[in-house]
DNA sequence: TAATTATGAAATAAATTTTCATTATTCTCG
DNA sequence: CGAGAATAATGAAAATTTATTTCATAATTA
């Protein structure tokens, strides 16, 4: 966990003199990592032996250490603030916004993923008899890219987009088969009833979609990404990228699961598309 | 610029001393955030005063301010390094690692975008009586998800995963007509072939590929969206992330040149949707 | 009221920066 | 081309700044 996340979350356990430096700290970490010992020690109206405990006090080594693990704090919190699209913007100041906030929606949802659902995700996929993604609107490009990527493993996997396929095919589910649903609000009644019926008919149920929806309650794993839709002008765009890099991330840990001679296989289906592609010449 | 790279870009312009400084940090500066002026210099073999000059040198107010840099750029994720994907990895590590490098990724084709060149592409497209999309594979994803934004605009739009229906609907295409072609090597054939038709029947061929690949020779105007392909396990991962940004950056720039009137309606496509979900509670 | 804990003044220790003399490098002109 | 002046680079040591420890006192709790 970073520093002043730390800090804030432990305001309570901290003695009276401590927390004033506390206060002094999250008012503008900014200027803490520049300033000596004795500043901040005048600033927080305490002595300097305080701080240096205060710092200990959060496991690190020292005040100059402290001082370190501040910096990085910041470093992660202020690269990339929400840079709006403005009306009047140039094709490079768009450009770079939307680069910008897309970069952004990345490092939350990889800070919101939990290694530990990825990896019974994992197990869950590794084991499947069948494996289908479902998902409409935005989440139908996901799900189409998961079928790209799953396909190559050599794994029955099935992608619909449309409401009554995915009906059909979460009813004729059965026992080993795994349904992954893909929806970033989590309350596309359709998706949600889909999940519910290949639960009934006893497939598992991996949800991508977002923590505590209505879809997220139907699913047996659910691998929420959160993101901050807020460059949306009406459109998904980040939560999209965030999901399919988690696609590549499943895709990953599945390959790793199955082995060596299992990627031997991969190769092979890449070099099978050779012959429809331009030599490179270099 | 974060430190880091400064240091590697003026590599050159460093003394034989500050060079050696310069090698040690870039070799490890995860050890040199936690060590001493002293400690440092002597792991250089220099003395102390040269790496005070060193920092000084980077526009650091001293030796102390030079390590918050440092950990700084560290913090910032370390896109300068390739985190290749580990045999022995942990979901948390591929994890973090496949994040990384995505970002790292997107960060690389901002910058090997042109603004001109997206202006113009945007100009061609709000100027279109039909856009196509068309893709094979990976790219087939980036040209359903454009489908879904541009399809919001109110413009005839269509998209094609299919090479027969490719190549009868370049054939169909006519003045006026715009045709996004999506491949990230431009080495597909019968996608190179499309181009060539679509172009012969007087459409304007957009490509989002490679700079210099046989399909951006057939194409008006070229997004070229540069991308280090290594993460990639036999799979296109990162590539098709920058093609979806770009889209973005497309969609963005025909929303922003069609002006306030034109979001409204944007609005109501959205609002449409909402009967078919779960109403939130909050 | 005793025991415990928190705090700060002063002393000590550590680290950084400055000064200045020495050494290396570059430039100039015979 | 090369001697020597000018300039730049470097490090030893001193000075300064900064951080830490020690220990006595004050506040809090039992």
């Amino acid at each position: 966990m970073n520093v002043l996340e730390k800090i804030a979350n432990e305001l309570d356990t901290f003695s009276k003199s401590e927390r004033k430096v506390a206060e002094v700290i999250l008012s503008s970490p900014g200027t803490v990592i520049h300033a000596s010992i004795a500043a901040l020690a005048k600033q927080a109206n305490i002595s300097e032996p305080t701080v240096n405990r205060f710092c200990r006090r959060l496991d690190t080594k020292g005040y100059p250490d402290f001082k370190l693990h501040l910096a990085q704090s910041l470093a992660n919190g202020t690269p990339y603030v929400n840079r709006h699209v403005d009306e009047n913007d140039t094709a490079e100041e768009y450009t770079d916004k939307i680069f910008e906030s897309t970069m952004a929606s990345l490092e939350l949802a990889r800070k919101s993923l939990d290694a530990n659902v990825i990896n019974r995700a994992v197990d869950v996929l590794t084991q499947a008899n069948k494996v289908s993604f479902f998902g409409l609107g935005a989440s139908a490009v996901v799900a189409h890219d998961a079928l790209n990527k799953f396909f190559r493993f050599n794994v029955p996997v099935v992608y619909f987009d449309d409401i009554l396929m995915q009906r059909m095919s979460a009813i004729n589910s059965r026992q080993g088969d795994v349904v992954v649903v893909i929806s970033h609000t989590g309350r596309t009644k359709s998706l949600v009833e889909v999940a519910t019926l290949a639960k009934e008919n006893d497939a598992i149920v991996i949800g991508i979609t977002t923590e505590g929806s209505p879809l997220s309650k139907e699913c047996n794993i659910v691998l929420s990404v959160d993101v901050a839709e807020d460059t949306d002008l009406y459109m998904p765009m980040s939560s999209r990228i965030a999901q399919l890099a988690l696609i590549d991330v499943l895709a990953t840990g599945f390959t790793l699961r199955r082995g060596t001679k299992f990627r031997d296989n991969l190769k092979k289906v890449k070099d099978s598309l050779r012959s429809s592609r331009f030599e490179r010449k270099d």
